[in-house]
DNA sequence: ACGAGCGCCTGTCGGC
DNA sequence: TGCCGACAGGCGCTCG
């Protein structure tokens, strides 16, 4: 799924409400229904029933693209990989094909982990760090400055598109805007990150921050089945516009594979490093 | 250190 | 119509 601004987008409207349903925060968990067993990274099926019942929902947040629920005592932790999503429903409503797994309410609610693919994962701890010790700097943060990421692109020799998409490297970006943020900068997912200059270092910070913030101002991206509330798709400049023109210099959009992942560039405004 | 290949899953779409 | 491969917002693992 969901990047970073759609997880950024489903943290907001858990804690604040959005026109569907009410706020999360200040709701005890009264009842779990695991219907897919795997959801559970850890603890067991046993552990986590009998941890989470009687706590309640302080806050929520986001890191990476890990949802964070911080809940009396732990920490409910989501990935919703490719195809999860979070809804907010009515306790009696009918459970929907997909739902994985559902925490009910004190008061009528339940939250239900909707996920297509099963490939999302849940995790209950005491300390958040164990789940988020690997990731690398969160981009919108004030600390990210572009002489961070020129610092520590250069200390790699991979290529762009592949250093953007490790959540070691930097934690949030994925398939769309790593696409969106390297054609804004110009710049060809296949460069080796250590033949950029400083400039375009701070170009590539540049993009990253404002496709991100783009995505986040429309709610994020809604794609198929996925998180439906965004609009970011209809912004976008070469994601899935394969054959259609740039937006910059009506060159064609080409899709290429790299690491095993669809790759939408313009080859006029982002040139082959190689030639 | 780096990147390719694969597994994990379900669903859709286009070609034959 | 049915079948079959390609592809889909992610990531962890193994293997050169």
């Amino acid at each position: 799924m969901p990047e970073l601004p759609e997880i950024e987008t489903i943290s907001r409207a858990l804690s604040q409400g959005d026109n569907n349903w009410p706020s999360i925060l200040g709701k005890t968990i009264t009842e779990v229904n695991i219907l897919w067993e795997r959801t559970l990274e850890t603890p067991s099926a046993e552990e986590f029933n009998a941890r989470i019942i009687g706590q309640v929902i302080n806050e929520v947040g986001r890191r990476g693209k890990f949802l964070h629920i911080h809940l009396t005592s732990d920490s409910l932790i989501i990935h919703l990989r490719m195809s999860g999503d979070i809804l907010i429903e009515p306790e009696d409503e009918e459970i929907a094909t997909h739902h994985r797994l559902l925490l009910i309410f004190d008061d009528g609610w339940r939250m239900a982990f909707n996920d297509t693919r099963k490939f999302g994962r849940v995790w209950l701890v005491d300390d958040p760090v164990e789940v988020f010790k690997r990731l690398g700097p969160e981009p919108l943060a004030s600390e990210f400055t572009s002489d961070v990421l020129y610092q520590r692109l250069v200390s790699h020799r991979r290529q762009l598109k592949l250093l953007l998409m490790d959540q070691c490297f930097l934690a949030g970006m994925g398939n769309i805007y790593t696409d969106e943020a390297l054609h804004l900068a110009k710049l060809n997912p296949l460069t080796r990150s250590d033949t950029i200059s400083e400039g375009q270092a701070e170009e590539l910070w540049r993009a990253i921050r404002h496709v991100l913030l783009e995505g986040i101002h429309n709610n994020g991206a809604s794609i198929d089945w996925v998180y439906r509330g965004g609009d970011f798709q209809n912004y976008f400049r070469v994601y899935q516009r394969t054959g259609e023109p740039c937006p910059v210099c009506d060159t064609p959009i080409i899709r290429i594979v790299v690491g095993q992942r669809g790759t939408h560039l313009c080859s006029t405004c982002q040139p082959d490093p190689d030639s």
